[in-house]
DNA sequence: ATTTTTTTTAC
DNA sequence: TAAAAAAAA
């Protein structure tokens, strides 16, 4: 009898290095489907859905090149899945495993398959090492970085990616939802024109910014990512969100560059720093696991009698890069602008949202959660918590990034700055990091009127820092 | 994955 | 006296 296989695609939306579909492509006939998922995960915020979109369009085109094409159902996964295979005659159904709370959801898709005598068939391709495979000494996953980033280490490199199916099933004709219908890109104000400038989601751009970044900035990674005025960063996160490309193929693609010849090679430094990286992704996701609540509950309760400002004007200001601090400023536009910004401004941007201007984390995260088009359950609750130092491994409270040294090493000359706050631009690069020490005659040669043109900062670093420090130890009951 | 203050060291 | 290192937050 022929076999019918229905292949699940979740946050895993490439061809290559993907077990599931290599696996189901053994099968007669094959359904290639997507499920809009609207119970059991987190939904999505306005800068991923765009993203979403447009990688589903992707892997649609590339999976018409293979005579399949991708069905689209929104809803509840744990009926729409079963009922999509019960309608197919599937036998099996394939995805590639998940982890956190849609694990509980890829549970219930489970059984009710069961009930109906279909077997889910299940894989590995998210992570580097799952989560059960990186435990510490007391048989749990080690909850402190480093022991963790050690024990991955000592698990050794993953396995070698796989390739996309060379022969594939033939597929059946399945109605589909149209992907317009779901409203997942902006109408009237198109805000995303940046975004399609700066992104090419799908398989295609991840690989091709996967080669791009390891033939190039991977080899100075280690001091760049420092920089906001170099393309320093892998800008491989949304790729990686979506799963346009695996981790394991990043891991390995970094890892293969240290064979170049010794002109082109990176320094293994940089190798090393960027595969710590990458296992703060592996790191978040276990977080997530052992704590589902990690976006909307303190790791340490401690914090829970924290007492946050409800302010709204300083967070507004936040939001839309109007706080006087011209690198938080440049930041917050670039990722309004973008839906990206590099990791150190991240940790910039919410130190100073968290600690200068007192406001609860959730608020920041969930800011972030809308605008990035990376953004991921797991990593961004984990880094946020990081900063704030509510995370059972974070930064500890007395942490508070100054913006205007921050600004003196990551954008010297000031090439970010002019960017993205042009209406201070003209000033001198000195001037650029801490605007209100420029005399008057300089701010008029250069057109800014300090609190007209662009704000006088918000806070002063110094009173803003002592009263974060004073509120924190209060907190802790030292 | 820091900043600020204090202390030490090196001219 | 200034830079570097250490300590404290």
């Amino acid at each position: 009898m022929a076999s019918t296989a229905l292949l699940w695609f979740r946050d895993d939306l490439r061809l290559g290095d993907n077990a599931a579909l290599r696996a189901a492509a053994g099968a007669d006939a094959l359904v290639c489907l997507y499920v809009l998922e609207e119970e059991g995960v987190r939904p999505l915020g306005g800068a991923s859905q765009w993203w979403l979109a447009n990688s589903l369009r992707a892997l649609d085109a590339a999976l018409r090149e293979k005579g399949q094409k991708l069905i689209l159902r929104s809803g509840n996964a744990a009926e729409i899945v079963p009922a999509l295979a019960d309608e197919i005659g599937a036998s099996e159904v394939f995805w590639n495993r998940r982890y956190g709370p849609a694990e509980k959801i890829d549970g219930q898709v489970t059984r009710a398959l069961k009930q109906r005598g279909i077997e889910a068939k299940t894989f590995a391709g998210a992570l580097l090492h799952e989560p059960d495979a990186i435990k510490g000494s007391t048989g749990a996953a080690p909850k402190i970085f480093a022991p963790f980033w050690k024990r991955l280490r000592a698990a050794g490199d993953p396995p070698a990616p796989i390739r996309a199916p060379s022969k594939w099933p033939s597929t059946k004709r399945v109605a589909s939802d149209d992907l317009a219908d779901w409203s997942l890109e902006p109408t009237k104000p198109d805000w995303a024109g940046d975004m399609r400038d700066a992104w090419a989601p799908g398989e295609d751009g991840a690989r091709k910014r996967l080669h791009a970044f390891v033939d190039g900035a991977l080899s100075t990674y280690a001091d760049s990512r420092e920089r906001a005025d170099r393309d320093g960063s892998s800008r491989l996160s949304p790729h990686l969100r979506f799963g346009e490309v695996s981790p394991t193929q990043v891991w390995h693609a970094a890892k293969h560059a240290l064979d170049a010849p010794a002109k082109e090679r990176p320094s293994p430094a940089s190798v090393d720093k960027f595969l710590a990286e990458l296992a703060w992704r592996d790191f978040a996701h276990h977080q997530l696991r052992a704590y589902p609540k990690i976006a909307d509950e303190n790791m340490r309760d401690q914090f829970d009698r924290f007492p946050w400002s409800e302010e709204r004007k300083g967070f507004t200001a936040w939001t839309r890069g109007q706080t006087g601090y011209p690198l938080v400023d440049a930041a917050m536009r670039h990722l309004w602008a973008e839906g990206w910004m590099p990791n150190r401004l991240r940790m910039l941007t919410a130190s100073f949202l968290i600690k200068h201007l007192l406001s609860d984390w959730r608020r920041g995260e969930k800011w972030f959660w809308d605008t990035l088009v990376d953004a991921d359950p797991a990593n961004n609750p984990t880094n946020w918590q990081w900063v704030a130092g509510s995370g059972i491994d974070s930064a500890p409270y007395f942490r508070i990034f100054n913006p205007v040294t921050q600004s003196e090493k990551a954008d010297p000359d000031g090439d970010y700055v002019r960017k993205w706050v042009p209406e201070i631009a003209k000033l001198p690069a000195q001037f650029l990091t801490a605007p209100w020490e420029a005399s008057p005659m300089e701010l008029e040669e250069a057109g800014v009127r300090l609190g007209k043109t662009y704000p006088e900062p918000i806070v002063d670093h110094k009173e803003a820092r002592e009263r974060a420090l004073g509120a924190l130890k209060k907190m802790t009951g030292k």
